[in-house]
DNA sequence: TGATATAGTTCATAATAAGTTCATATTCGT
DNA sequence: ACGAATATGAACTTATTATGAACTATATCA
């Protein structure tokens, strides 16, 4: 199950990509410019990233060049309405991985996506070991003591969000923005109710505990051993 | 170490293909009809065959049926310069494996080598043993508890890929492209009416178990020994 | 070649699980 | 103890999968 990033400042487009990623099996984020795609990859996986060029606060190329300098070799495909051969140049020596012109074709977006992802894909395991948990992002899977664990997609995440990023406070704002997306409508009492559905289905494990903060939101917190 | 034979009768392509495979790891081999094709093959053990379909002496097409009729199973990729549904439906008809439209992507086609590769290997490996089931690919059989379970083509192929990987979520979309191939039009619901298939006729064995993962796909569970 | 069997696909609908909402109980901090 | 916030159970809605059956394509055999 692969994450995409789509940083794109026309909504129209951003949603048509959204739309034709989900139907064919990936996961989704959005962000509008450089700035916002940096504060989805602060708080989540992603597997490969599709930005546009052009756009406000942080624009495609500055977005890669922070990213190169940072060290993330994470597939980056830019978007672009220009065809100029300075610009694909540009680019690239900045480190995108492809490039595609507007009109884009969406048929092509997905082959190439699919391309991307193959070629980059050789050392892409995302797992959180935790004592004797494993919790493998990709599977969707919660190993324990030899025992496997089954959560929902929903719970699954919210989990893992929790966990990747132990002792930090998340709002309920916040991992709804991140889990449900930006435009989200869902009750914020939903969030409480997963929670306390994970509680409940892993109750068994010690490894870890996911605490309350009254009047802000949660936070994992890994238990050590004594 | 896989052997890709090249039949193209444009030099410059020719090369090209050449080029990315070699530096991909491929040993190659090169020929500018069919005529030379069956003559290299006559010598040399060969993988997979990349073919034009346009070209003088003996075309993809007469390649592809002569090689069949002789009862080769090697994969075929053609290569065509038309993209017409009829030609497609020709050249699949005298049994490639897969097709491509000029001009080439090289990405695309490193990728669909090594998809084809990798399907064709998968048929020579040999039996899967899971407790009292043993499933032998190349017999396309199931034997458990002394009793012959006969499965249809597409379901053996979709079970034992579940099997081979087990606990590997594999998306509807990857056991389609997998199975059916990269170009299928397939609905996503066929998929799902295979594993009913398999579960239905497989009932009575208790060694493995084909779980839904929900909002993702299936896996294949063998469960484990009291 | 036509007839028949088998495999594979599609579609409509039923069944089920996931996700959401809401009312009420419980807990927490001051 | 009080008020505010969270936990909880249950009803409800929505999305996804399972299933039966019709249909189509393909292979087999007389």
């Amino acid at each position: 199950m692969f994450k995409v990033l789509i940083v794109e400042d026309d909504k129209n487009l951003r949603k048509l990509m959204t739309t034709y990623l989900k139907r064919n099996g990936y996961i989704t984020y959005e962000a509008t410019n450089g700035v916002e795609a940096l504060d989805v990859m602060d708080t989540n996986y992603v597997d490969l990233i599709i930005s546009d060029i052009m756009m406000k606060e942080m624009d495609g190329y500055e977005l890669t060049k922070s990213l190169r300098d940072a060290n993330y070799t994470i597939p980056i495909l830019l978007v672009t309405a220009k065809s100029t051969i300075a610009d694909k140049k540009e680019g690239f020596l900045l480190g995108a991985d492809d490039y595609m012109v507007k009109p884009i074709d969406m048929e092509e977006l997905l082959l190439r996506v699919k391309v991307l992802l193959k070629r980059a894909n050789a050392a892409n395991e995302t797992k959180l070991i935790i004592g004797n948990m494993i919790i493998d992002y990709k599977q969707m899977s919660i190993v324990y003591k030899g025992k496997n664990y089954q959560l929902a997609q929903k719970e699954f995440q919210l989990l893992y969000k929790l966990l990747s990023t132990p002792d930090t406070i998340f709002t309920r704002q916040e991992l709804m923005e991140e889990i449900w997306g930006l435009e989200s409508e869902s009750d914020f009492r939903t969030v409480d109710v997963h929670i306390k559905r994970i509680r409940e289905k892993l109750k068994d494990i010690t490894e870890f505990e996911i605490a309350t903060i009254r009047g802000i939101g949660y936070k994992g917190i890994i238990k050590k051993k004594d």
